[in-house]
DNA sequence: AATAAAATTTAGACAAGACTAAAAATAAAT
DNA sequence: ATTTATTTTTAGTCTTGTCTAAATTTTATT
């Protein structure tokens, strides 16, 4: 059994094996959990000890097997509460990271195994993340950031790079939404804005908005 | 805010205020919360110093207002999610305790509320227990225990008083489940057993069981 | 009222998790 | 290849919440 801050750095050490694939440095770790490094270094220990992760001294930490497993079944938790609150309890896409950063650490199987069923076993949340099964297995769908298409290629807006609070509002108020259609009209070598149809609108986005945006392609 | 660990203390001391009604010793919150009476003492202190409860060396503890309020708070949110737990996902009222007991303290007042309204506004748990409103407030039915009616008595299981899971799994097994009709048939002077027609089945029940039953009188 | 028993508090220690500041190792730059 | 800069670790401290053992206060008993 981990406690929640051990979840949260294991949390943290997957999400970063999926971009960096070598060994995760202790910097890394405490930048994205807000920590200090030494902190980090401590932590990182005590679960090298518990087999979730190997720690070589100044070489950066790897996931076991069993610790990406684990993390992955945290981030299920995560994933699939988010689903719960917007499907069930009207919370909105922006509101739903903070509450479910808390009840991801809830200990009981049949609990988020019974919100699995409610909602249908569903494979994405609600910023179009995919959710991983009881084995830690997710499918990865092929998907771009907006601001890699070229002018002509069209697809359908499947996912958020950034889910802060503040681009999450900002794409409600664009009326840009997942699952919408959407279709390059032209881009600005200038700055890297695009002009879209999105949901039979035409606007134009900033390359900031570009680079946060997934779209599969068509 | 208030940590998880103050949470308990705080709910430990509002139960025990319900039976009591003077001063709350520390050996009767050591008791209740399996820990020492010195741990108590420290942590007393704390709420003390935070203002939800009075504490005088030695004489015990009294919630103030805003530690009624609190309290009751965290119990209306263990009650609403064992109701949760029963309603939508399949949980068997001895299998709820301890997941709302991890459920009480997320930190999200929208939740509850949601919740709350998912599940029709319900005025009481899965065992009976009356839960408060937002204010606090909460209506106590007058209920009896079992054991104290006579011979031809009659009303509806409202509610038990051990909500322990073996208990529980005993009413199960006997057939008995809240909001069925019963009357007494017989008293056993000797031992307290009483005879009783619930749900139309005749049968015998010890004193211990009926100890532990709540019955609304008619 | 004096003494024994029980309850309560204090003092000191410990584990978890975090931090600061200093030391050590690695990486980068001249 | 040294020197400099960066990263990482170590050592020591702090807070929260817990504990044990000893001291103190209250309650019960003779």
């Amino acid at each position: 059994m981990f406690t929640s801050s051990e979840e949260n750095y294991l949390k943290a050490v997957y999400h970063l094996s999926l971009v960096s694939d070598k060994g995760i440095s202790t910097n890394a770790i405490a930048k994205k959990l807000e920590t200090k490094a030494s902190s980090v270094t401590d932590m990182v220990k005590k679960l090298a000890d518990k087999k979730v992760l190997v720690y070589k001294k100044y070489q950066g930490v790897q996931l076991t097997e069993e610790g990406k497993k684990t993390a992955a079944n945290i981030i299920r938790k995560h994933r699939l509460w988010e689903v719960f609150l917007v499907e069930k309890l009207n919370f909105s896409w922006d509101e739903v990271h903070d509450v479910a950063e808390q009840l991801e650490h809830i200990k009981s199987s049949k609990l988020i195994d019974e919100i699995d069923a409610l909602l249908g076993f569903p494979k994405y949340d609600p910023h179009g993340d995919p959710i991983p099964d009881k084995e830690g297995n997710l499918d990865q769908i092929e998907k771009s950031l907006l601001s890699t298409l070229q002018v002509g290629d069209s697809g359908v807006c499947v996912g958020v790079h950034d889910s802060s609070s503040t681009f999450l509002k900002f794409l409600d108020k664009q009326n840009i939404a997942l699952g919408q259609e959407i279709t390059i009209l032209e881009k600005e070598v200038f700055d890297g804005s695009m002009t879209i149809k999105i949901n039979n609108n035409v606007l134009t986005v900033s390359n900031k908005i570009a680079n946060n945006l997934y779209i599969q392609k068509r």
